[in-house]
DNA sequence: GTCTATAGTGCGATAGAC
DNA sequence: GTCTATCGCACTATAGAC
């Protein structure tokens, strides 16, 4: 394994999440993650600012595909409906093929709170770019941030559904009908107007 | 200022703030805010698990007060009726005279990305526990999930806006006003029903 | 690549409350 | 005496400075 193999960040990646699954994450240090693919943990550090980032890659192409999303919508479209399309697009990073991958790394992440606060705060970095991204289609606030944390939140639970055991529906089609479960949700009360 | 002051947990944690925002939360260590009051490093961190949790006192009974305001709605209550009035008892806990101890507090988390983190990780949490409420209360899913994360949404978004510079109106009535904005976004779209 | 400060933990000793 | 809060010390790993 030798100094200048090429993909170190993607081998780092790999090593860790399997480290992480097998022994634990708090048990892993970064010094063995680095080791165990020829590599010091200087270098380690190099590639990731803490120990938890080395499993939050792709974030960047992720959010990208949420905001083409959002430009994807015709103008004028209603936020929601941009939130839907929005949707659309994010899903179509996971693929089904990526479905037992992403099992294995949430899993590692459910059993970590810190691993939790730092998956929360790309979550809400993404709600925050989505809202800058519906404000430029000059959609007011506090619209723009609701329709965003919305879709933050549908996207959520959409995919903690696409993970569960038995679960065969695409991560679109799941993401469809959560939404569709929030409009009826909140249309419902608007409809006969309950509130003041 | 002897061993056995009472009081310990609070002074640490009023110290803990007013060093924050004075030198900055890198810049102070554990062991300062713990000798500012005449403790040491190691009893700072009985009271507190890390560095962080100082900041997040009061958590409990905030959380409380949610859950008050769900169990205060009357049975067969929509999800969405029941959200307003778990956040009318949630804004009791910030009553004006709290406003400007909020805002000092908030700019420290602010600026602080792993503070962020762990505010997020409480509202998520908080998300969590009212979702259980609401699923006591015969909601099912994802209805109970979609409805409590609204409610953490509509919450962060009137917080925000009540610490904000120039605001004078209360908490209850900025969360109203956010819950409607976040009705009439949902519902708008289903009145129209432009959602396959 | 080395060196260091700081976070955070484990364990045993001690000081006071009761 | 018990119980609990505090202390002191040794230790590891993270993370950043040099």
């Amino acid at each position: 394994m030798g100094r200048w193999e090429p993909g170190a960040r993607e081998r780092l990646q790999a090593a860790a999440l399997e480290l992480f699954a097998t022994r634990g994450f708090e048990q892993t240090t970064a010094a063995e993650i680095a080791q165990a693919v020829g590599l010091t943990e200087r270098t380690f550090f190099r590639h990731f600012s803490d120990k938890r980032e080395v499993l939050f890659f792709g974030q960047q192409e992720f959010l990208q595909a949420f905001i083409d999303g959002v430009e994807a919508a015709p103008p004028e479209t209603s936020p929601l409906e941009v939130i839907a399309s929005a949707l659309q697009a994010a899903a179509s990073f996971f693929p089904d093929e990526r479905r037992s991958y992403s099992r294995m790394r949430q899993s590692v992440i459910d059993q970590n709170p810190p691993l939790q606060e730092r998956e929360l705060h790309k979550l809400a970095g993404l709600a925050t770019t989505v809202a800058a991204a519906l404000r430029a289609r000059g959609i007011g606030e506090p619209a723009a941030t609701l329709a965003a944390e919305s879709g933050a939140t549908v996207f959520g639970i959409a995919f903690t559904q696409w993970i569960r055991d038995g679960e065969t529906r695409s991560l679109a089609a799941i993401a469809s009908d959560v939404l569709r479960e929030l409009l009826d949700l909140t249309g419902a009360a608007t409809a006969s107007r309950p509130f003041p």
